[in-house]
DNA sequence: CGCTTTTGACCGGCGC
DNA sequence: GCGCCGGTCAAAAGCG
């Protein structure tokens, strides 16, 4: 229990060489990298950036690239959240910082370690208060919070370019590989504007009941996942039953309201919307704690996971998203991947074109990981890691859960993971 | 049968 | 005090 930094719910580890591996793009880097192209670029200023991932090739050699880190799962992060990145040389750093290129990352926070010779970036998010929701969150940087490279392993030049790029967006940048809750971010910089990053411990902001409440803004999964309600709820470890919807003033996008199932009397809670400012993104509200430890399996039709097979598996792909809203309510355990491929390239498609100018990346998913025994701890262990401080108290385990069992059910959690796609399904990164 | 989602009604906090 | 709004309740219906 110790082991968990005290408040275990305050960290987040995300291993990013479970999720994928790309490359930069240098011709020096392109012949043995799985990703053809691919480059982010950022400025000194972080608000400039681009990032363009091509050709990714989900699984060369990495028995492991196929899984994903329950810890990261609990914040909901879908499968294209997060992706391995291999740099490319030390050359293309800029030490001034006018412009360099970098590991890649999207829909959220970047963290980088590395392991020989490719740099881990895990992408994640920041967990916002619902007031700070309001800003707007059209930027990936708006949702960065925290660059934490695995200090085993030295740190890459291009996640080194990234940290100093963020800096002045007031985050904390460490190399420490657990980071307790008090190195919190209070504020970033997004589109120039400070903005206040707060959480329990930072007061001032009126709460409505004094309730305290963490949310996250993570990618929005497409279709397999969706309700007929229209949310799109990323599914986790835990069981959420539905209990309510509510159209939200001046938002065009209903907010669902969810209990956990998992246990009767679970005090827990979860808001799921969209993002006004980015329909791309949802809005995840956590309130309460859960007062018991993760289930080891979820109840049948628990969560997000209550899925009409074959009726609607197909429909998605050639329908807009209201029609999917209404129609699709595909579970994320019975997710019927050609629909979902096809969902996911006309997306690509419509975001290659949309969002060429800023050079948004997409990337392939990890095909679906079969065995929990795959899992390797040792490797784990070495994988790049990110902390996010104070920032999923409400998504952890409470305190007391035993830390032997917690691995039993991390593993065991591993068999929950939305896992779609396969090899030939790309993500788009948002 | 036991679980879920849906959805209108109800309640309470908050601003005016 | 009143009205708006967000959050919750609970009945009904669906699903496996």
């Amino acid at each position: 229990m110790d082991n968990y930094q005290g408040d275990l719910s305050d960290i987040i580890r995300a291993s990013g060489a479970s999720y994928g591996t790309c490359s930069t793009g240098t011709p020096s880097s392109e012949a043995a990298n799985p990703f053809s192209r691919g480059h982010l670029q950022f400025s000194s200023d972080p608000m400039i950036f681009s990032c363009v991932l091509e050709g990714f090739n989900s699984n060369f050699g990495d028995p492991f690239s196929n899984m994903r880190d329950p810890f990261l799962h609990e914040l909901d992060l879908p499968p294209s959240a997060y992706f391995n990145i291999t740099t490319s040389s030390s050359a293309e750093m800029s030490s001034s910082g006018a412009l360099e290129e970098a590991t890649c990352f999207g829909g959220g926070v970047v963290a980088g370690s590395s392991s020989s010779s490719s740099n881990s970036c895990v992408l994640a998010q920041k967990i916002l208060e619902d007031d700070d929701m309001r800003r707007p969150c059209n930027s990936i940087f708006s949702n960065m919070i925290q660059i934490s490279p695995n200090d085993k392993l030295p740190i890459s030049p291009a996640v080194d370019a990234l940290s100093r790029a963020l800096k002045p967006s007031s985050m904390v940048i460490s190399g420490d590989n657990m980071i307790d809750s008090k190195t919190s971010i209070d504020h970033c910089l997004v589109d120039n504007t400070e903005v206040q990053i707060s959480s329990p411990r930072n007061p001032g902001l009126k709460r409505r009941k004094s309730q305290a409440k963490k949310s996250i803004c993570v990618p929005a999964p497409t279709a397999p996942n969706s309700r007929r309600s229209g949310e799109v709820v990323p599914s986790d470890l835990w069981a959420w039953r539905k209990y309510g919807q509510k159209p939200i003033k001046d938002s065009p996008y209903p907010r669902g309201y969810y209990r956990c199932s998992s246990s009767k009397g679970c005090p827990a809670r979860k808001q799921v919307e969209r993002s006004r400012t980015d329909p791309n993104m949802l809005v995840i509200t956590y309130t309460s704690e859960h007062n018991h430890p993760w289930p080891t399996h979820r109840n049948a039709l628990a969560g997000s996971s209550r899925s009409q097979p074959s009726k609607n598996n197909n429909i998605a792909a050639s329908k807009n998203e209201e029609e999917e809203e209404e129609e699709s309510n595909s579970g994320s355990n019975n997710v019927n991947n050609s629909a979902f491929v096809r969902e996911e390239e006309k997306q690509l498609e419509m975001d290659d074109g949309e969002f060429s100018d800023i050079g948004i990346p997409y990337c392939k998913p990890i095909s679906k990981m079969k065995n929990s025994q795959q899992l390797d701890q040792g490797l784990l262990a070495e994988l790049g890691e990110i902390e996010f401080a104070d920032s999923v108290n409400l998504l952890s385990p409470p305190q007391g859960f035993d830390n032997q069992k917690r691995e039993s059910n991390t593993l065991d959690s591993f068999h929950f993971f939305d896992w779609r796609g396969d090899n030939s399904t790309k993500y788009h990164l948002v």
